[in-house]
DNA sequence: TTGCTTTTGAACGTTTTTGATGGTATTGTT
DNA sequence: AACAATACCATCAAAAACGTTCAAAAGCAA
């Protein structure tokens, strides 16, 4: 019997049942007390599942937490449509900036298990990375209350030390005059000083931010890639060159 | 049958009915009345429900976001009384810095509606502190899974940006010889530096900590003022001198 | 094969959990 | 108020689970 294989039963057993007994995977996978709890212990250091006396019970991972969120937030299917393509920009060695905001949530699940670095200014987001073992750095300094997002001008000046190959940015306006805005001030500061320490920046946007203007520039059109779901093509296609728009398809 | 198992039965039930029977619970779990009392007793300590003659109620707790951080805590008395005597020696104006761990989160609450500047490493203290409008700056930096603690060169080059009034660390070892230490280097760091850039350092440490050594040594006893439940006097008061022990008392 | 690393199970003492016991407090009934 | 019944608490010893250590077994490269 491999490691390999105990571990996958083990994982498998808790994905069925919520929680293992360290008897019964004993019993079952025919080995002793000791190599089932180094199992556990190994499979607790990958984040995999947490143990309780006599087993292991359960993690909480990204999956269920993505699941919570989407009973609160509208447009989900879009916005993972939106991730999806966005994932398909990021390259193995890439250090990356993800922004605050629910649509990059939806891009954490396709960071597992590549070797990137990530920096992020959500909480929730360097929580959930941290957990399926994304290398994250969490930006420090003040804390917006409303979206649990750093800002402030330490964060700006933390930033600084950072340099990006990728960046992902969400966004609450988009406008061929006004370019990307957002409502507040502190926050477009972030989203702009990560934009001109990276590469390339890519703008995450569902429809509902088309047109829209919000009190805080960011940057221009012309600045970013703008990753979306189809446009409607006379309103909005004239807006953006060939090399700064890319669709998503269902 | 695991503890656990227990646990969420009788909180599954307790959603359902509202109200539970240790005789009920004794027979469907088949377990002595010791046990149901000690679930029963332990479930209360986390917040989950109320005891009552003959079994339990449901808890309609009013502060439902630390009794949801209390879950992974044990020895919450204690740690109450020890924040408690903690948040005497906070002023109007100071300038504070605290710890990452579960010892220090019961200090939260009495910082509410004090004009105090927060700094901290705990991202769940941050994410509380922010909602109770307490004026928080997080710091920055890798994140440590377990205890969701930042950690890291980032984080201690952020933290020399900062003078404090005071400082309220958690700890794990409190030994006459070695002083206070902690599993963790990188944590034990973060905590170093926030001593050397405050005026006052406080330690919290609940009984279970004395008398144990850890791996990476914070700073020296006489360095900080240990803030503890009631000592055994014998045992422990010839470690501290008169200045550098404060006693919680029920 | 030999030498090396990795994995495994057994053995140890320690910690946690458990059920039983005896004494005290609370409840409901008369 | 008196009583029995029941629930409660503190304490204790047995059992189970724990971490650590070590040597044997298995796997692998030279």
């Amino acid at each position: 019997m491999l490691t390999e294989e105990r571990h996958s039963y083990i994982l498998i057993q808790l994905k069925k049942y919520g929680l293992v007994k360290s008897q019964d995977l004993m019993q079952y996978l025919n080995c002793s007390e000791s190599t089932i709890r180094r199992d556990l212990a190994q499979l607790e250091e990958l984040g995999e599942l947490s143990r309780i006396h006599g087993g292991a019970k359960k993690n909480y991972h990204v999956d269920e937490e993505l699941s919570i969120l989407e009973k609160s937030s509208i447009n989900v299917q879009e916005k993972k449509e939106i991730a999806k393509l966005a994932a398909l920009f990021i390259k193995e060695n890439d250090t990356i900036f993800l922004d605050a905001g629910t649509t990059t949530l939806y891009l954490i699940p396709y960071l597992k298990n590549k070797n990137i670095q990530v920096v992020t200014n959500g909480i929730q987001h360097a929580v959930l990375l941290a957990d399926q073992q994304t290398k994250t750095i969490l930006l420090g300094g003040g804390i917006k209350l409303k979206t649990k997002a750093i800002i402030g001008t330490t964060t700006i000046s933390q930033l600084e030390n950072y340099r990006f190959t990728t960046c992902f940015l969400g966004i609450n306006g988009v406008d061929s005059e006004f370019g990307y805005t957002t409502p507040d001030s502190e926050e477009a500061a972030v989203k702009k000083q990560a934009h001109l320490n990276s590469s390339k920046t890519f703008i995450l946007a569902d429809k509902t931010k088309f047109n829209k203007v919000s009190f805080a520039k960011v940057i221009e059109l012309e600045d970013a890639i703008i990753l979306t779901q189809q446009l409607d093509p006379i309103l909005y296609k004239n807006y953006f060159s060939q090399t700064t728009i890319k669709e998503a398809t269902k």
